[in-house]
DNA sequence: CAGTTTTATGTAATCGATTGCACAAACGTT
DNA sequence: AACGTTTGTGCAATCGATTACATAAAACTG
C-alpha cells in the first residue's frame, strides 16, 4: 500500500505471526489453525499482498508457466486450440507463454526449461527437429511435454489429436453414399502427419468400398493453405478424366480450390462435390457452404492442457491414454451433392 | 552438465573468476576486460550454463515478460497481430504471455504487475472496464501499457491502431466512384470504438459527397461476426427501399451478409455491392472475392510491441506519437461493381 | 615520480518466498 | 500423573542471480 508492494513480511507483521506461517496459511491452508488462517487472510486483505512470483519460482524451482509452441502464430487455425489451452491454465493459476517455431533458434526451445521459464510445453508443431526432441526426451523435462493436434510418430510423447484417419473415411463414405465413384484427394504439406493420416484414411475407405483407385486423382497440395487449393485447382482443370468428387486435406484447401474452379467456370456442387477438413468458422458461410469434417479444436486444447497438468503433477495416465484421439464428425452442407446421372 | 543445472557459481569456478564477473561478462560485456570475457564465455559453453530467470527476476525486479490481453483468443482476427507482437519480443529475449479477458476476473489483470509476472501489457480489448484502467493509470505501472487495435478514448494510454475513419471513407468513395448513391452500412458491436470510428467515416464521406443520408440504410449488426452479417441480411431483405451498395464493419459481417442474401436469391455484386473491412486471409478466396479495406495486422502488432519496449526502457516518444495510426488501403475485388443502369 | 583518475575485479548483501528442523502446547492413553 | 503423539508455529537457511561498495592494478598528469 504505502509506496512499495507489500511483501510477506508485512503481512506477517500485520497478522502478528511469522512469515513461515503466512506462507503456509496461503499455500497449505490446513497446516495452520483456523484462527491464524483467518488472521492471515485478513492481513492479506488489509495489505493488498500478492505473492511475488519470481521469489516463489526461485525457491520452489518451478515457474508456473507453460509454453505453447506453434508452427505459425499467424495461422488462425490454432487460435481456437490456444483458447482451449488458455482456459485450463487460467483456472489453475498458470501463465501461458506462446512462441512460434519460426523465428526462434530451435535449440532455444530447451532453454525454456533450462532457465526455468516454463514448467511444461504443449507442442502444436509436428515439424520440430528430431535432434531436439531426442534431447528433450532424454532430459528430465521429457515428462513435461505433450503434443497436440500434430505429433511425431517416432517419439513417445503423449499426444492429443483428432481422429484424422476416421475423418477421411467419413468424407469418402459420404461421397460414396451420394453416388460418387471417382473420388480424388488434395493433400496437405508433404511429410506432415496429418496429411499422411488423412491420406491413409482416404485410401483405406476407397479400398473398402472397392473403388477405382486412380493415382491421377490425387493431387499433392503441398500445404494446408488457400493457395495450395488454388494451385491444385489448376492441376485439376488440366486433367483429361476428372473425379466427380474430391476430399481435401483442409478447409482452406477446399475453399481455395472451389474459389479457383468457380472462377474457371465450374460449379460446386453441380460439376464436382468437395469436402473439406477442420470446419473452420467460415466454412458454414462460404458459398457454397462447405461440407467438412469437424474437429473440436477447443476440446483438443483443453485435453492437451489437462493432460500436461496431470503429467507435471505426477498423476500418471495409463499407457492406453498416452494417445487420445478425439472423434470428428462430418457436417453435410452444400458443397456436396448427389451425383448427377451422366 | 553433471546432473543438476549449472549455476553461475559453476561458471565462475570453471572460468576462475567471481560470480560478479560472470554476471557482468554476460549482461554488461564491456564492463570486463576482453580476456575475462572470453574466459567466461568459454566457461559458459563448457558448462552449458543458462541464467535462471526466476533468480534474475527476483533480483532485478522485472520479469522479462509481456502480457497480451485479448478479448477472445479464439478469434482468428487477432492471431496475426499476436504474431507481429511475438516476433518483436522473441528477438528481445522477452516472453509473451497471453490471456483472454473473458474467463479472468478483471481485477486479476492488475495482479500480473503486482506479483511480477509481467513488465508490461498490450491491451487488444477495448472493453476493459473503466475502473480497472483508472487504477492502472494511477499505478506505477501506468507507463507500461499500450493499446493495440482497439482503445479507450477517455484514457491517455498510448495506442497503435488502423486508420478506421479513413478506411471507411475509402470504402464509401470507392462505391461512389462505381456510381452508387444509395449506400448503407452494417455496423459492428455497439459501443465499440472501431464501430464508432468506421461509422463516423461512413457518415463523413457521405456528407462530403452530398449523398442522401438515409438512417434506414444503417443496420446495427451488434457484432463483428458472420452471424451478425447473416442477421443483418435478414433485416436487409425486409427493406422496402434497399441501398445498392453496403459497407460492413468487418469482413466477417460482409461474408455472413453475402452468404445469407445469396441464399435468398440476390446476387453480389449484380444486385448489390458489398465492401468489407480487415482483409482477412479468406477474403480473396471468398466467392465473390471480397472488396475490402486492408489492415496491416502484423505491422500493428510489431509497432505496438516496439512502442511498449521503448516505453519500458524509458525511451520516451514525443506526445505526437502517442497515437499511431496505420494507413489502410482499399483492395478492389469482385464483390463490388459498377452500378447497373436502372 | 608522486599523486590522481580510471579500469577491472572480488566480497558480501540483497531480492522475497518456502521449508527443514526444533520446540512448545494440546491432546490421548494407560 | 506420566509419557507418547499430534498439531501449530517460529527460526533461519536456502533458491541463484545482481550490484553497492571496496580495493588493487593500471593509466594518466604535470
Amino acid at each position: 500500500m504505502n509506496g512499495k508492494n507489500p511483501k510477506i513480511q508485512d503481512v506477517a507483521a500485520v497478522a502478528g505471526v511469522s512469515t513461515a506461517t503466512v506462507s503456509r496459511a496461503l499455500s497449505n491452508p490446513d497446516m495452520v489453525s483456523q484462527k491464524t488462517r483467518d488472521l492471515v487472510l485478513d492481513a492479506v486483505q488489509k495489505t493488498g499482498y500478492r505473492v511475488n512470483r519470481a521469489a516463489k519460482s526461485l525457491r520452489k524451482r518451478q515457474s508456473d508457466a507453460i509454453l505453447a509452441l506453434l508452427p505459425d502464430l499467424g495461422n488462425p487455425f490454432f487460435s481456437q486450440i490456444l483458447s482451449g489451452i488458455e482456459s485450463v491454465f487460467t483456472t489453475s493459476d498458470l501463465s501461458l507463454l506462446v512462441s512460434d517455431t519460426k523465428g526462434i533458434r530451435q535449440d532455444s526451445i530447451l532453454d525454456y526449461f533450462m532457465d526455468m521459464r516454463a514448467d511444461g510445453m504443449i507442442i502444436l508443431d509436428g515439424a520440430v527437429p528430431r535432434a531436439l526432441l531426442s534431447q528433450l526426451q532424454d532430459s528430465p523435462f521429457g515428462q513435461r511435454i505433450v503434443f497436440a493436434c500434430e505429433w511425431k510418430p517416432e517419439f513417445k510423447f503423449p499426444s492429443v489429436r483428432s481422429d484424422n484417419f476416421g475423418g477421411a473415411i467419413q468424407a469418402v463414405e459420404h461421397l460414396y453414399a451420394l453416388g460418387h465413384r471417382k473420388i480424388g484427394h488434395i493433400s496437405g504439406p508433404r511429410n506432415n502427419v496429418l496429411t499422411k493420416e488423412r491420406l491413409r484414411g482416404v485410401e483405406a475407405a476407397m479400398t473398402n468400398l472397392n473403388l477405382l483407385f486412380n493415382r491421377d486423382f490425387f493431387i499433392d497440395g503441398g500445404a494446408f493453405s488457400l493457395d495450395a487449393g488454388a494451385q491444385a485447382a489448376r492441376s485439376f482443370m488440366e486433367m483429361d478424366d476428372r473425379p466427380t468428387a474430391i476430399t481435401c486435406g483442409s478447409d482452406l484447401i477446399a475453399m481455395g480450390f472451389i474459389s479457383e474452379i468457380t472462377r474457371r467456370g465450374l460449379k460446386v456442387p453441380e460439376d464436382i462435390s468437395v469436402v473439406g477438413f477442420d470446419d473452420i468458422e467460415i466454412a458454414g458461410s462460404f458459398i457454397p457452404s462447405l461440407t467438412t469434417i469437424r474437429q473440436n479444436r477447443t476440446q483438443l486444447g483443453v485435453l492437451a492442457a489437462s493432460y500436461l497438468l496431470d503429467q507435471i503433477a505426477g498423476r500418471v495416465h495409463p499407457p492406453a491414454k498416452q494417445v487420445q484421439e478425439i472423434d470428428v464428425k462430418l457436417i453435410p452442407r452444400q458443397s456436396t451433392a448427389q451425383l448427377a446421372h451422366a
